[in-house]
DNA sequence: AGGAAAACCTGCGTGC
DNA sequence: TGCACGCAGGTTTTCC
């Protein structure tokens, strides 16, 4: 579910509850996540302060002074943040507990993400080592992008999705993205021409951009940390609309599974 | 060793 | 109505 806008929207609608709290401890009630629930997490965050709450392609990360809690939403995943405790749903399956009774609670019907405590520095997890330049910042740039493209023949969609590439585009946006640089997803990576490669990286930025500011995209169950719906949809181009008319030509959006994951295009838009 | 496929898990829509 | 099937915003692991 989550891409890059809609971890970005859930950090930024937590950060200002979580930031300089002291954190009582958590209730696990489902461990069995993508990896285990650390068995210690409550007594490892006892007394703890948050110091910051932070984004790293698709992962949260929430500073203490010794160490991090490193945080993906997987397919499905979602945090919200309460005042006080509402009943328990299903998938409502950890509570980060803090004074006066607020709590941050993950819910998980599929339970892909994953909430994991590390002591080193995070960027050095093997999760997070070997992930591309963050999209937004100034490390990621044409030039780079370039040098990376041209060492492989994949389809550069499904490059564009690969985190050690470029980071944060996930299915809806990969397909968003290439819409807007008027390139074909099936497209060998490295038979992009430069001028391509830089359409290709301006689309990525303003896509991901542009959906941020939108709050992200709700197709089924995404929730904000307030629990609204993102709209982003609502200006996909081409992301689940197969069969239906391109909004700049009209020519029938096409849809093709590329690695297994279901593609968008526009025949006469894209080339 | 790069790249494709399988694996993880639940819920929902569709068609028989 | 019930059931089998396919599909879903992700990423690691396994298998060529």
């Amino acid at each position: 579910m989550p891409e890059l806008p809609e971890v970005e929207t859930t950090r930024r609608g937590i950060a200002a509850h979580l930031e300089g709290q002291v954190l009582l401890g958590a209730v696990v009630r489902q461990p069995a996540l993508r990896w285990p629930v650390p068995a210690l997490l409550s007594t490892v965050l006892a007394g703890q302060v948050v110091l910051a709450v932070e984004r790293r392609a698709k992962y949260l990360l929430l500073r203490f002074a010794r160490g991090t809690l490193l945080m993906h939403l997987g397919m499905s995943g979602s945090l919200r943040f309460y005042d006080q405790a509402p009943p328990v749903r299903p998938h409502d399956h950890i509570d980060l507990l803090l004074a006066g009774g607020a709590i941050l609670r993950y819910h998980d019907p599929r339970r892909f993400g994953c909430i994991l405590w590390t002591d080193a520095p995070p960027e050095q997890h093997p999760l997070l080592r070997h992930l591309a330049p963050e999209p937004l910042s100034a490390e990621f740039t044409p030039n780079w992008l370039q040098k990376k493209l041209a060492s492989t023949q994949r389809p550069i969609k499904v490059v564009i999705m690969d985190q050690s590439w470029v980071v944060g585009v996930g299915n809806i946006y990969a397909s968003e993205s290439l819409f807007r640089a008027g390139i074909l997803p099936t497209r060998p990576a490295a038979s992009l021409a430069p001028e391509e490669i830089v359409r290709l990286h301006a689309a990525i930025q303003a896509t991901l951009t542009e959906a941020i500011a939108a709050g992200g995209t709700t197709l089924r169950d995404y929730v904000n940390s307030e629990g609204r719906e993102g709209f982003f949809q609502i200006q996909c181009f081409v992301y689940a609309r197969a069969g239906e008319p391109c909004r700049i030509c009209a020519t029938p959006i096409q849809l093709q599974k590329l690695a297994g994951r279901a593609t968008y295009w526009c025949n006469h838009c894209q080339s």
